[in-house]
DNA sequence: GCGACAG
DNA sequence: ATCTTGTCGC
């Protein structure tokens, strides 16, 4: 598929910052996104322990029986060091990489991480959504931004997560008893239509199967490349 | 000034 | 992210 050319790379964090300032902009926040899908794209990066290499990987999966469709993986290495905020720039060569080599161009890009649940609405799901023009949500282990109030032990429990009055995102428990998730929008694609295809994606397990299926991937790319 | 801080 | 054994629970 085809991706954006990427911007200038950023030398320095301040750099990184104005980057995230400049794209914001370009966000579609108003549109509800796809409600049935076709196909569905699940992202995520491995690292190697000690060095700077890692392994990108995207899934494509039909959203109908989340078989996969086609995978997609590259060994590349962190283009940035890990800044909370500034997280996206380590990995975004590497999935842009990854993603340009698809042959099928998906409905919904599943990142690893948070979108609008960021310090400047800016996360890997909405710069990967700008990049590519497609519909993109984040989904994250753990919280970055925002307050929320408890959330219910049941499957499809959730509570807005909120910052200086803004609804930024919503934690969601994807099944009885597990720690929730942090869904947040990217980019073409509403909170209330984001959260329902993480839950459609999360039959049987805390992460849906999109992230848990790149998240395979790119382990085993890694640890090949490492046995040679 | 003291925590918090995606992966 | 990655480093790591046993252990609690269905």
């Amino acid at each position: 598929m085809k991706v954006e050319t990427l911007h200038p790379w950023p030398a320095t964090p301040g750099e990184a910052e104005e980057i995230q300032q400049k794209l914001r902009p370009l966000l579609d926040l108003d549109s509800p996104g796809p409600a049935a899908p076709r196909t569905v794209a699940g992202l995520d990066v491995a690292y190697e322990k000690g060095t700077d290499r890692l392994a990108a990987a995207v899934v494509v999966l039909d959203a109908a029986t989340l078989q996969p469709l086609e995978e997609s993986v590259v060994i590349g290495a962190a283009a940035f060091p890990y800044v909370p905020g500034l997280f996206a720039f380590r990995e975004l060569p590497a999935l842009v990489e990854a993603l340009k080599k698809l042959t099928v161009t998906p409905d919904l890009l599943v990142c690893d991480g948070h979108g609008l649940a960021h310090p400047r609405r800016f996360g890997l799901a909405c710069h990967l959504g700008v990049l590519t023009g497609l519909p993109s949500l984040g989904v994250a282990k753990t919280h970055l931004l925002g307050s929320h109030e408890p959330v219910g032990e049941r499957r499809g429990s959730s509570a807005d997560l909120r910052h200086e009055g803004q609804v930024v995102g919503r934690v969601l428990r994807t099944q009885d008893g597990v720690r929730p998730v942090y869904v947040s929008v990217g980019h073409r694609i509403g909170l209330e239509n984001a959260c329902r295809q993480v839950l459609a994606l999360s039959p049987r397990y805390r992460l849906p199967e999109t992230t848990r299926r790149a998240d395979r991937l790119s382990r085993r790319a890694l640890e090949q490349r490492g046995s040679r």
